[in-house]
DNA sequence: CATGAATGAGGTTTCATTCAT
DNA sequence: TATGAATGAAACCTCATTCAT
């Protein structure tokens, strides 16, 4: 997937109501609620009823607007893993800056945003193996997706003589791994893991900008 | 946790056998077994026949040797999340090397364990979130330890001159989570993940001492 | 029950409607949809959505004119189980012919008419066990009101001359049977049944006028 | 399918059992106690509860043995649905007999067979449309198989010289729904059903015997 | 009167665990 | 010790019925 192009909307699933709209809102509510409920209990043990109840909904009733415990996977995946039109948004708003300032800009933009959605980083990682194919195909596109965002900033950094990199696309990868990992460790790690996220943005994006950065050292060493 | 102290073992379990010498035997095979079969479908949908097949025992059987389910993800804890041990070792067989040179062979050294343990590795991030808190404990602690070998060669290495790290436990945390998205990713991006390990290894380790190393640019800089 | 008096009226059913005429019109319409849908599905399996949507009406509307789906078996009943007066009106349009000649126009007719209502045939073979007791009974009573309106003609027969029957009831069972049987076999073996209706009538119809003809054999014979 | 050859036996269902024997045995035992359960409820509404108390088992032990619900179904098939084979073997008994005594015998061992099958004779007739495809052709084909038996007979008649049948096919559908429908109008109509089942068979013999005797009426009268 | 969203009881099925052999 | 048949609790899912709109 090359980046700036909407990521192709997933197959709908059965329901038994005809109301589009209402179909379309539950949905949406319901895979929000229950990705937070997988949180806690895992996929497996979460049951309809659990879902239901964080819902407000009997369990019978989800199944007017869901077709099977499955196919909630899939409406979270529809749902929640986007692409980077949000990034390319954020970066045109950014105006007239340096190639370097618009790299910090957004991997603080990014890391916020990764922060907030907790509950779906964590459900990826843990409930990823269990995706149909296609919905697989559709979460992974949509992360090459932010990749090749990020590569982009880079590539033009280099263009306008302001970076230095022999991989774009392993400085993306470790841009997208920094962001999710800090969810995943704070999760799993809990009070062991010390970091704010702001001190963890900073120090990340000072190794990362370092990485990037042209170097004059050996040339002025010659001096 | 510092580093070199052999972890707490964790509580044993209800076992019918008498013999000690084969009920640990066959609990690590279980615990082998097991987790190779969570990779396929997970905890939940593996059954206790599964994992009775994949030992080559009757259901009923396994429970000689464990007392529960849920038993086998401490025992897979217990077996599996080893600490610094071997890094340990790795590191005193080195000889009269520089800082730079031990940790580029440790990091590398480090890659090979961990992809060489993809099941372990999966299964922890699968399931980590579901443990008995004593053997979550368990298993952080495990990754404390490796994090504080690694730290511990960067303050050597500073202390040696060699290094310039502002921030070791994040350098050493860079240097985990490495090797942890190596395997998470490989599996879960398939085919759309093309770097080899070798690959893989040598340009982050390239990142990683870019990183720590001496800078002189800016004190040339400023003369 | 003695031929040619009316079946007692069943029992009314519970609704909301207070237009007598319009509900009348609207269960007439549901039992005559309904059983159609049966002959797919079967009772348990169709559900009030399906007879709903098979009347073009949501399934709550049903309620307006059912007390339940149970008392569509009832209301099946009470329209699709009729007794032998259609049989007796068409017995009256055939005017002054051979007791022979009312028997054959009659099978044929009989058999016409069960044709053209297979669902109905095919529903109370396949339902009649879940009737209520007083349901059960209407429909027995509308059989034994046609079988007798057999033995009546087979009766009537004997007395003219015509017809030498030991078991008169055996006789106007089997014209039964042969119309019933023509429904749920070329329903169950489907294209291994291969008579017409019309080849069907014409042997079934020989065979039973061999069987009530008056045999001059013997006499002959002495001769 | 001519007459003599084995019925093709119907394709296993999956179980969790291992021992072969004691599946067999216990499929056949379920199926027996299904069928009767059948009789009571119905298949939708006989519960898995229901068949394994009939069965003297818990819910769950059925499905050891079977596959599922639709499963039993297929079972039924494949145990209740003989050819022709028992009544091949029962007229090689008969030793040196006229075929019309071989027919009158062979009818009137069928008609206790069928009596003494009631249970299987209703669910086939009731649950008949649900069978998959293939466990309804098996069904049909034992069918045809018993048709073809007493069709055989009959031909066996006609060259002896002791019968006249115009339609061999439709005489041997006739005993067969005679056979059926004494079973299905005893359950249905009950008490108003007086026949036993002697005089039943003796009266129906009777009419078929006259249906296919040799008939020296009309040459005499052509005298 | 008509609708269809909501309910929740009850069905089939799975599977960790036990225990007689 | 090893087995695997048996158990029964609990999961997902369906659908007759109700009732606010």
């Amino acid at each position: 997937m090359t980046g700036g192009q909407t990521l192709r909307s997933a197959t709908e699933v059965r329901t038994y109501s005809n109301d589009k709209e209402l179909v379309g809102q539950r949905r949406y509510y319901i895979a929000e609620q229950a990705v937070k409920v997988f949180q806690d209990k895992g996929y497996e043990r979460t049951t309809m009823r659990d879902i239901g109840k964080a819902c407000g909904m009997a369990p019978g009733s989800l199944y007017h607007y869901i077709g099977s415990k499955q196919d909630i996977l899939h409406l979270i995946c529809v749902r929640f893993a986007p692409g980077a039109d949000a990034y390319r948004r954020y970066l045109s708003t950014l105006g007239d800056v340096s190639k370097t300032e618009q790299l910090r800009k957004c991997i603080a933009y990014y890391f916020r945003v990764i922060d907030s959605s907790r509950h779906v980083v964590s459900f990826f990682n843990r409930e990823g193996y269990r995706l149909a194919e296609e919905d697989r195909d559709y979460v992974v596109a949509s992360e090459v997706d932010r990749q090749s965002f990020f590569e982009q900033i880079l590539r033009e950094g280099i263009e306008a003589g302001e970076f230095q990199v022999s991989n774009t696309a392993l400085v993306a990868y470790n841009i997208m791994i920094y962001a999710q990992t800090w969810v995943l460790r704070k999760v799993f790690l809990r009070n062991r893991f010390t970091f704010t996220l702001e001190e963890y943005t900073e120090e990340q994006t000072r190794i990362l900008l370092d990485t990037v950065a042209i170097r004059n050292c050996h040339v002025d060493k010659i001096e």
